[in-house]
DNA sequence: CTGTTAGCGCGTTCAA
DNA sequence: TTGAACGCGCTAACAG
């Protein structure tokens, strides 16, 4: 009695009908008599039917099932992004099929392979740091599925993209620095090739330039939001009253400033003022508090989803650029008073 | 050109040859001359063929996805898991469907028919928290599709079950405390119907037992996972001297304990001791830094996958339980000097 | 070593 | 309102 999957034609001429018929009833087609309709839905419950969906996209040509690839599942920002996307698909029936590319671009080149496939309906992607070239989206828009990119974008693939408001966060946190005194502050940034760490690095440049600071190239880290990097990096920059704040890009370098400050015997927010950026869970619990930027990622995948599913028949995608605001959590590591309100009305 | 995908047909006549020909050499059967099947490949590749895995499982009955259905991805532990396994399945070009059932039985059910309908070639699941019936598996079983179990299992379904060894991180724990001087030790449990937290608290009175300590049931805070219940729990029984020592199944009610506790004023270790469970990544950075028990999660997941693969062909499953070791990590929430080398020679 | 034939389960013509 | 026939793209049995 195993191994045999119940299907049409089984529940067909379980009742004397053509699975032509079944099939019509199964998908709610009106031009089928309510009652035959009534009946198949009912025998279909009672065999235990389940429709198999592989043949059903082969023969349709459509497929239920979304593609979305992400740089690392763990990371509190992208799991929660996905939990927003789910939150829409799940209801409308299509499934997601999530691959990691570890941050590596031949992992990221052969999940998009792999989801193509699996004729997936339409691929979501936030690139890995170390993607350059970006040829492996040829394929899908030659196929015209729906590509949505988020967070790490592109301009050089086409579709929308929907992105943090990194810029307004890089200003505010810079902004959040200067108002409480800081005047010589270090920037902890990503790879400056990668959209997300340039715009908060053009925030923070764009709020010194504002207060009259001048920026100074040695006071900026690139590649520096991992915790190893943050101790790393701030161990040659304090200590000798260079530095008075730290805007850091990552949550992760932050911390590793924070931690290394402490060794130092350097006082925070006393001496060093620190923001980071990404509002990890870690960020409200290490000691100072971390002050950092907060994504609405579960708002961000939301936003994913309606654009995906609102554009999975369509031929030609809309290319626009959707940004999510970003709001600054500020806490002990980079004031010391009440400033919640006075950030409220920076500007 | 769009739309059109290329398929075996067209490089077969584009060659002139025929379907079966290039179906064979694709797969690198050896029935086909060497050099046909370069000649196949070069072809393949030059006109950018992408297999459609859809019509090849529906026809060979194979399918080379894998579902995976956790309570929820944002957890340290659930995420770890899934990147062991997609290390392992990956390389052998297998995918891997992932879904979330949010704790809730009905979406861990519909999440598995979902699956079926996918026709995966095999099944990975942790139970929700709210599972308690489990036909949905039924029909798992019947289909002979190979069904792992992890972490939250259930013998009321068959198949190899691959846990963390919870009765010794409970047991190790509750020792650790114990020697360092506490009596009166509470214990913040889970459900005690699901498997991982029953296990904890056996072990939790079995090592009470040992050092002739009696397990009083009013130190017992059942359904204790969370930040606000640790907390909520913590200030109904410290302050009265009632208990000076505390082992939490959960980091989160561990953390939830320990604020609250520096919010009473009651000094940790001094008063009460503390220890978690998870080893979450802001247990090392809170303050004091919080003593839990690491699971290896990823080694877990590599052990599925090995299982998985293992038994994608077999028709019957092994019923095995494979218990993965767990240690624990003291920090300054639980002790003062250097305890380290005792933990290990335990018993 | 290669071609022919058939069919996986379903959806969609075209007729009736 | 229903049935008959065909084919999505691929694999597998049987020939030769």
């Amino acid at each position: 009695m195993a191994k045999h999957r119940i299907t049409i034609t089984d529940i067909a001429k379980e009742m004397g009908v053509t699975p032509s018929t079944v099939s019509r009833a199964l998908a709610g087609n009106e031009r089928v008599s309510l009652k035959t309709r009534e009946r198949v839905m009912a025998v279909a419950k009672d065999v235990g039917y389940q429709p198999n969906v592989l043949a059903s996209s082969l023969r349709s040509g459509r497929s239920d099932t979304i593609g979305m690839v992400v740089p690392r599942i763990n990371r509190h920002f992208f799991s929660n992004v996905i939990s927003g996307v789910e939150a829409l698909l799940n209801p409308a029936g299509l499934n997601l099929l999530i691959s990691q590319s570890h941050e590596r671009m031949e992992d990221e080149r052969k999940a998009v392979h792999s989801l193509l496939s699996n004729r997936v309906g339409g691929i979501i992607i936030s690139h890995s740091v170390e993607t350059s070239s970006f040829d492996h989206y040829n394929e899908v828009v030659a196929e015209e599925i729906p590509l949505i990119q988020f967070d790490r974008v592109t301009d050089k693939v086409p579709g929308p993209r929907i992105v943090n408001d990194n810029f307004l966060g890089g200003m505010r946190s810079t902004q959040h620095l200067i108002k409480n005194g800081c005047k010589r502050i270090a920037h902890f940034a990503g790879s400056l090739h990668v959209n997300v760490y340039q715009e908060r690095f053009e925030g923070y440049k764009y709020a010194l330039e504002k207060a009259g600071l001048e920026f100074d190239p040695s006071l900026l880290v690139e590649n520096c939001i991992i915790q190893e990097e943050g101790a790393r990096a701030i161990s040659e920059l304090a200590g000798t009253g260079k530095i008075d704040g730290l805007f850091a890009a990552s949550d992760f370098s932050a911390l590793g400033a924070i931690r290394k400050l402490k060794e130092m015997k350097i006082a925070i927010p006393g001496e060093v003022k620190v923001t980071g950026f990404a509002n990890e869970p870690f960020s409200e619990l290490v000691d100072p508090a971390l002050s950092s930027v907060e994504q609405n990622a579960f708002e961000m995948g939301t936003q994913i989803a309606r654009l995906i599913m609102g554009n999975m028949g369509k031929q030609s995608i809309p290319e626009e650029e959707i940004h999510i605001p970003v709001r600054l959590i500020p806490r002990q590591s980079s004031y010391s008073g009440e400033l919640d309100k006075m950030i409220d009305s920076d500007f």
